[in-house]
DNA sequence: GTCTATAAACAGATAGAC
DNA sequence: GTCTATCTGTTTATAGAC
């Protein structure tokens, strides 16, 4: 790997891991074994490191939820195998977490990637129901846009109940509920 | 007001808009129009501070989610009114965006009335859907705790796809389809 | 491309006067 | 209780040698 692909990487775990507030050009550096004046080089700072990061990420995630949404099935199981695709929920979402970092939230550079994901996320999750509803495997009076918001949003929501306990189980919890909520009445 | 007041009510409005780990103590003092000796007199530093910051923020929440569903109504009016309250979608949740926060994560005292808060509200969305099942307002198959769990991400996600975009649609879309998916199928 | 040196501003306090 | 001074380390770079 080149010193500019270890320092996108280093900055991508870091995002993750502390933010961008809470991360530093320092720290970067140290992870990625290089040194200032070769980060100085590869990037004008890190607004543009970061930049980088969150649209490597962004892309990481798109295709892994493209990979559980494109497979075979109804359209509920492939809503549950992206719900219940492996995940370190502790951890949180690499992408939706920097919605809170005051600086991304501030700068429409840093905003627009993540913007992109949960706009394309949304759209295929909605196109996912869409094909249930028309397929009548799930419930006709689903809304499929307004349903995609609340598939998306229990995923976004499950991470910070596992943060804030410590624990995966209220990732788990909140999955499950959502699923039990899609299943069709029938079942 | 008193000065450790506004030194607790400075760290409350840093927290929600900044985190812990984008707050200075001197951006607390400026906005708390204290001195360094003053906020160092009443408080050990920025955790202890932060500590009643946080507190006072999962009081405060505590009490306007209690004052939704301790009202009367059926379980599903009772659910919507804590969903639809008065929210600014595009600010988050003051206590649920610490949780995202490393500083505060990786604090047991910190995370203790994160943690303590969201155990309560999960607990009492439970109690509300139990008693709407037992009603025949809910559908019957629901499990109360993992119901809770997915309201209590619903909404906190639901934050995120609205910080996401720049808009408080994606929390109102999110908000509304799960409102459909728990109406009672007879409706 | 990578290294070391330098630097202004900020972070997070401590000490002691008033 | 509040104020000012002081201090160590970090942040986020820039400059210039190699």
């Amino acid at each position: 790997m080149s010193t500019r692909e270890r320092l996108v990487q280093a900055t991508r775990a870091l995002l993750w891991e502390r933010g961008y507030v809470g991360t530093s050009p320092k720290a970067i550096q140290q992870q990625a074994g290089a040194g200032q004046g070769s980060m100085y080089h590869h990037f004008s700072g890190k607004p543009e490191l970061a930049l980088a990061a969150i649209e490597a990420s962004a892309g990481e995630l798109r295709r892994a939820a493209e990979s559980a949404l494109d497979g075979p099935g109804t359209a509920h199981a492939r809503v549950a195998a992206y719900l219940l695709r492996e995940r370190d929920a502790l951890r949180g979402c690499p992408v939706g977490r920097l919605t809170m970092d005051p600086d991304v939230f501030a700068s429409a550079e840093l905003r627009a990637p993540v913007d992109e994901l949960f706009d394309w996320l949304r759209g295929r999750l909605a196109s996912v129901v869409r094909e249930g509803v028309a397929a009548g495997e799930l419930a006709p009076e689903l809304d499929p846009e307004r349903t995609a918001a609340t598939i998306a949003a229990t995923v976004q929501g499950g991470y910070v109940l596992a943060r804030a306990s410590g624990t995966a189980d209220g990732f788990d919890a909140a999955v499950r509920g959502l699923l039990d909520l899609l299943a069709p009445p029938a079942n």
